[in-house]
DNA sequence: ATCATTCTATGAAATTAATTCAACAAAGGC
DNA sequence: GCCTTTGTTGAATTAATTTCATAGAATGAT
């Protein structure tokens, strides 16, 4: 019924005073105008203009209209400009994934500046997935994942972003936190605290306990890094963390980080996505600033 | 661009889930849906739907376009409402022009049953026209006139109202006041009190004072008929107003009317309104509400 | 696996709508 | 009074939308 054309007529009517101006302003004849509107009001039942001599009165629902077209076509306008800032990967959001958790130190740093150089870009983080990272990924709750296991699929793409050492953080008063490396027995009389997630996930079970048939004295579970952290300073247990994270706390606490096995651990993390949305600009932008935020760290 | 069928598909298509049922409900085939999206996608540079197998999911832009739907669509509705309203003449606005001062009391008792009558239009009125009120009626700056000079011209119409007396209003303790009329000798020593117009429009002059060659001893002006009747009833002046409202007054104050000239001045007031407009309703109904108003007045 | 079903995409044809052209009428300026 | 400007209207033209017919792809059931 009333289409954005008519809005458009009505608005450039009323900006430039004749059916003959609005015609050249809308680069069409001012026979087309005629006939649109003549249509619309035949539609509407009531006239928009009343034609006084060769004035164009507007009517009250003309008037209506054009109040209408004052408030609904910069909406369009704007609407076509955003458009084209998302297709142009200037615009979107990108809801980050984290399968590992003390990570979340290091995207902050990520995503700090990434939120300065990419203002249209909105930024969200969920940590919780009902399956797994992957499904999020793969139903679109997520736009990345951060994650040390990078399952690859099909439609999905994987890229290293940075590795690092996961180590046993003791306090630095501990009998342990002058080894070079710790065995898995050293740990049978410890109380080990980790993230609450399956052992499954948790390298110290899978890559150092397990195969060697261990399992510490007690296992207690924290959410946050921090916390967990300061029971290690406070000599409540020990923990399994990435070395850079260590040492970055370790200027302020008691705390030692100490090899876990002979060689160590080793951990890679990935960023996964889509292989649909590889070529976004945003996303792009994304994985180049997490590569360069490496830490500092081998 | 982003026209309001685009619009109108988006939404259709989340409510329903698939293009064909949004077909369904829009009376249209999916082919056509199909087509029109598909052009909009171009136009844009960017998908609305990315196609998974048999679903459509939609992208940040098809997001966007359908907050966009929903905020849009609802206002095009609700004005293709109200411009109905609008042509069957049950909404609107209503400018009461008024050229007769005192007709003010009377008029706020047609406008208060009236806007209780048409919740729909809104009424103003005004007072003061720069080139009279005939002008301002041509000139669409109001809607109806209320005047006692139906200066009749094409294009306009005219209608009575009501008819009054229009009496000299004195102190009830004035020499004047018990007198059964008063000649324009009479107020050769009275002070006049006189709404601010020139003197062709007060009959006080024109029908009363100028035929006799006679002037009061001394001239005020005052702008509201309140205060022009708190004078007189303090003795600071006479004044000629219609009898009904002096009658209405005179319970509160000691005020009383009295003829002018052995006949009597008799007035009547006209409703004036553009010919064009002479068939809308809301304006039909307050003539006919204006004439039942007639403050049991003869 | 196979088959039927249910979607969407697409090209061509048909239909419908929009636009222009041309002629005309009304009003204002000189 | 004549010329210019402006809007209307009907017919012709052009452009668009819509439908039809068909094909492909995914889902679910047998």
């Amino acid at each position: 019924m009333i289409e954005r054309n008519h809005l458009e007529i009505v608005r450039e009517v009323d900006r430039c005073g004749s059916l003959t101006a609005a015609a050249d302003a809308l680069c069409l004849t001012q026979s087309a105008l005629s006939h649109a509107m003549k249509k619309l009001e035949q539609q509407l039942g009531t006239d928009v203009w009343v034609r006084e001599g060769r004035k164009l009165r507007p009517t009250q629902s003309g008037l209506y209209l054009l109040s209408l077209a004052n408030r609904l076509l910069p909406q369009f306008e704007h609407a076509e400009e955003l458009v084209g800032q998302i297709a142009r990967g200037q615009r979107g959001s990108l809801r980050i994934g984290m399968e590992c958790h003390p990570c979340y130190q290091w995207l902050l740093k990520v995503v700090g500046p990434y939120l300065e150089q990419w203002p249209g870009v909105d930024v969200d983080v969920k940590q919780r997935f009902q399956f797994g990272g992957i499904g999020a990924l793969f139903g679109y709750d997520i736009d990345v994942l951060v994650t040390p296991d990078p399952l690859h699929r099909k439609g999905l793409v994987f890229a290293p972003v940075f590795d690092y050492e996961q180590v046993l953080v003791v306090h630095s008063a501990h009998p342990l936190a002058s080894k070079v490396w710790v065995e898995p027995a050293d740990l049978e009389s410890e109380t080990l605290i980790t993230y609450p997630v399956d052992a499954e996930r948790l390298d110290i079970y899978t890559r150092f306990l397990l195969p060697a048939h261990s399992s510490p004295a007690r296992h207690k579970t924290i959410e946050t890094t921090d916390i967990m952290l300061q029971m290690v300073a406070a000599g409540r247990g020990v923990s399994a963390l990435p070395r850079w994270l260590v040492e970055e706390y370790a200027h302020q606490m008691p705390i030692i980080p100490v090899r876990l096995g002979k060689k160590g651990i080793d951990k890679q993390i990935f960023l996964g996505l889509r292989e649909r949305d590889a070529g976004v600009e945003y996303l792009q932008s994304f994985m180049a600033m997490a590569r360069e935020t490496t830490w500092g760290l081998a």
